[in-house]
DNA sequence: ACCTGAACACCGTTCAAGT
DNA sequence: ACCTGAACACCGTTCAAGT
């Protein structure tokens, strides 16, 4: 019995050719990928690197996505999935437009880069990304939205959603008019009253309440209009 | 007299060493990559690429900017001068706010790629952004806004404006849920009767139009409610 | 101070060889 | 069908040498 029988730190390295078993799976890639982002994030987020974390080589990576654009679109397609839509089941469609803006919004917050991808990607295959427009739509058509203005009221607030999303990864001090400040003096303090008011609550926060429900009040009136086109 | 001297069809190569005059500047290289944006994309461009276009050795340029997002920082506030906030000098402010936000996106579109770069850059010596938020803190302040719910309002319709402005490069056809129309029958009608309902302007300006509009609306009743607390 | 030219470390992707 | 390992084309960036 030798000493590397004993401390095995290195299993034993795959050789060449099919294995006997698949190594990779949809699965274990988008979650290999979920683990990476979160030690690494986005500008760590490489080949290399995840075929280490699943112990394949790079290579291998390509016998099942096309690009490494394809592993993103699983991860978003995941993430779509933590995306809450269950109140449009029996609530009211303001109150469940409410939820279902904060939860997108916090599924993709810490994956702002993503955000423009999903912006641009066609929904076609992407079984979560598809089932929560379902639901949507299906609340918005119960409380009475004509059909035709279902698309155009979700991409309004969806692009609000997308913007947000990438707001809550701005430095904090992002208005900050540095040397500049005497230059821009309205701007300058309207940027330090806004901090002693947002004291509690993040200013990413307080901003996309303050656009909810600005949104959610304009839409209600849209609606009432829509309903009765007489006024 | 030489074949050469009649057809110098490749000019004299710069050779190594510091040139009589300075070959770039700031302005020399956002005008650059500003047109070779618009000639390869984004995709396509490339530190070579724009050395290329501006007759240097690519490492010339890190005389200048400390890396290739530097480039792209300048191109973003020379942008923000396309920005129209001329109408909060005498207008209302949702007027005002009306026109600012179409042009904001308009500015952009063409540059979705910028957006999450945009959404995360401090302002700090951006001159042209700074000026733009200068203007509109100004007419928000003349219109009644409590200075310390400016920001707010402000990052609230620019979070929509940037996702906005990646919508307009989405493809089309983003919403066709392709094989899984089945499944979701529901959003799949709703696509087909958005298409027809919006055959005349494109579906990213139906939806910008519908969520500007709703924001606009929110914001009013927001500001009468701050401006009457008694309510 | 500001250019050139060579070099570096790394990247995504391809492909032949292997089972 | 699905791995490994070697190779490729390209990328942003650094740095010594030159004026």
């Amino acid at each position: 019995m030798t000493l590397e029988d004993l401390s095995p730190v290195t299993p034993e390295p795959r050789r060449a050719g099919r294995p006997a078993s698949r190594v990779l799976t949809r699965e274990s890639i988008t979650s290999a990928t979920l683990t990476l982002l979160d030690t690494v994030g986005y500008e760590g987020f490489t080949i290399a690197a995840l075929a280490r974390h699943l112990k394949v080589a790079p290579s291998a990576l390509y016998n099942h996505v096309e690009s490494k654009k394809d592993v993103l679109i699983w991860v978003q397609d995941h993430l779509m999935g933590r995306v809450n839509t269950k109140a449009f089941e029996d609530r009211p469609w303001d109150e469940a437009v409410r939820e279902w803006a904060w939860s997108y919004r916090e599924a993709f917050a810490a994956h702002a880069p993503l955000v423009p991808v999903i912006a641009v990607m066609p929904v076609g295959g992407a079984y979560e990304t598809l089932r929560m427009y379902e639901e949507v739509t299906r609340g918005l058509l119960r409380a009475g939205w004509p059909r035709e203005r279902v698309i155009s009221t979700i991409v309004a607030v969806e692009s609000f959603i997308y913007g947000s999303a990438m707001d809550v990864s701005a430095p904090t001090n992002i208005f900050d008019p540095g040397a500049l400040a005497d230059d821009f003096p309205l701007f300058t303090s309207a940027v330090t009253s806004n901090s002693s008011a947002t004291a509690e609550r993040s200013s990413a926060d307080d901003a996309f309440d303050v656009g909810l429900e600005a949104l959610i009040v304009g839409l209600r009136t849209r609606l009432e209009s829509l309903r009765s086109p007489s006024a």
